[in-house]
DNA sequence: GCCGGCCGTTGATCCAGGTCAAGGAGCTCT
DNA sequence: AGAGCTCCTTGACCTGGATCAACGGCCGGC
């Protein structure tokens, strides 16, 4: 449930992965590794932030409960940390943190945390680094949710669950379909129908598992000025 | 339009204004001062980042064209810092910055900035902090998109445009009534119409100056959920 | 094996907001 | 002062997605 660290683990999550090993040694000596199974909460929206979180393996899903409704911010998986910037900003948490899947997270604590990041310059400046990565993936959610439909919001979404960036791909979906709705900002039965549209572009779903039969011409749905996604 | 700049000066921007004088001074010997005139453009969406913006006075608009519409990101104001996420991480701009006012920007050269930042753990830790407010800003607008109609969304933008936080207030818009209409993802159509119907909670409308007869009035429909707005 | 939940799909309607169109108020430029 | 802007508003209509409702499939508990 709880284990000591070696810094070659700490160098498989991104925000740490560059940073030169005497730092990662004073990180590894605050790191705890836990392991989870799928549905464990690791923490509350509304909780102060005790850990900075973040995945060494297995899938993990942001969701903030609003007027009743819960709604997913963001899927998170392996070599990502967790809600950084509430962390760092001592703010409570604006999201709940469920797994999704079976899986191993390390957890520092939050004070020792900052402590080490106000006297190491690369770990601040890695933290910063992964924070002005996030704040892009948020401002693309932004810009998509105001100016794209829902079609192409899916097709935007399945098009980044995959590497490929020609020919054939396929996925499978990284929560719930009713998640993955929140996420894209509708209602799980418009999911539905619009993933049947997007057959008509080579997507065929089968329960979570999807195909793309060619993703540039699914990718072609989407064209209009997609942004760096940071 | 160029010049040289204080120490105080730069105690205006939030972002800077708890460093030490050691700190502010290294900024100060890199900075410059420029005035700008309403309608003036400070960079162009997709432009690589050569200076980090903050404003000392004034008002900035920040937009992005997608898919030939323009539409407003954020509006920032004196004592911000502008689009420093790409700047930080090097990578093009999201979103175009033009003023709104008449106002003076001091701009850092951005590969001199990143230096000083990687060498002053002090500074590097204010920018992560910066950014995680930044994040924390988005996320509420993702929320509130995904989940509040527009008349709250409206509403809860006109609260954020106060200091006040019961009793009546005023404000002036930060910007052309099209363009807050893009900022809270709806047309202007349905901005007037929407404004409209927020007179049957105090608001009134007159121009770009807006009177809210009770802020907690206005509150009040706005209420679920408000989360940390950080 | 049967029962009771949840998850997902599909169908039928509804409605918030978008779209189209027209007009007025304010602006600058000549 | 008038012509030609752009911004804003208002009205009439349209539509994408929400809502409501019913049903099949799957899974876990008894």
């Amino acid at each position: 449930m709880m284990a000591d660290i070696q810094t070659h683990l700490l160098k498989r999550i991104r925000l740490f992965e560059p940073l030169p090993e005497h730092s990662l040694a004073e990180i590894a000596a605050i790191a705890q590794r836990r392991r989870f199974e799928p549905g464990d909460v690791l923490f509350l929206e509304g909780d102060d932030p005790e850990f900075v979180h973040a995945v060494l393996e297995g899938g993990v899903v942001l969701l903030s409960d609003i007027g009743g409704q819960e709604s997913v911010i963001e899927f998170v998986g392996s070599g990502d940390s967790i809600l950084l910037p509430a962390t760092l900003l001592g703010i409570a948490y604006p999201a709940s943190a469920r797994m999704t899947t079976a899986g191993d997270v390390v957890a520092l604590p939050a004070r020792a945390f900052i402590k080490l990041a106000m006297q190491d310059e690369a770990l601040s400046m890695q933290c910063a680094k992964s924070m002005a990565r996030q704040w892009g993936v948020l401002l693309n959610q932004v810009k998509q949710i105001k100016t794209q439909g829902a079609a192409e919001r899916l097709a935007h979404f399945l098009l980044s669950q995959v590497s490929a960036t020609m020919g054939p791909a396929s996925l499978t979906l990284p929560g719930m379909k009713k998640q993955v709705a929140t996420r894209l900002g509708i209602k799980p039965e418009t999911f539905s129908r619009t993933l049947r549209k997007l057959r008509a572009f080579g997507v065929e779903a089968n329960g979570d598992l999807i195909r793309i039969r060619s993703v540039e011409r699914l990718a072609a749905l989407v064209k209009p000025r997609d942004a760096a996604s940071a």
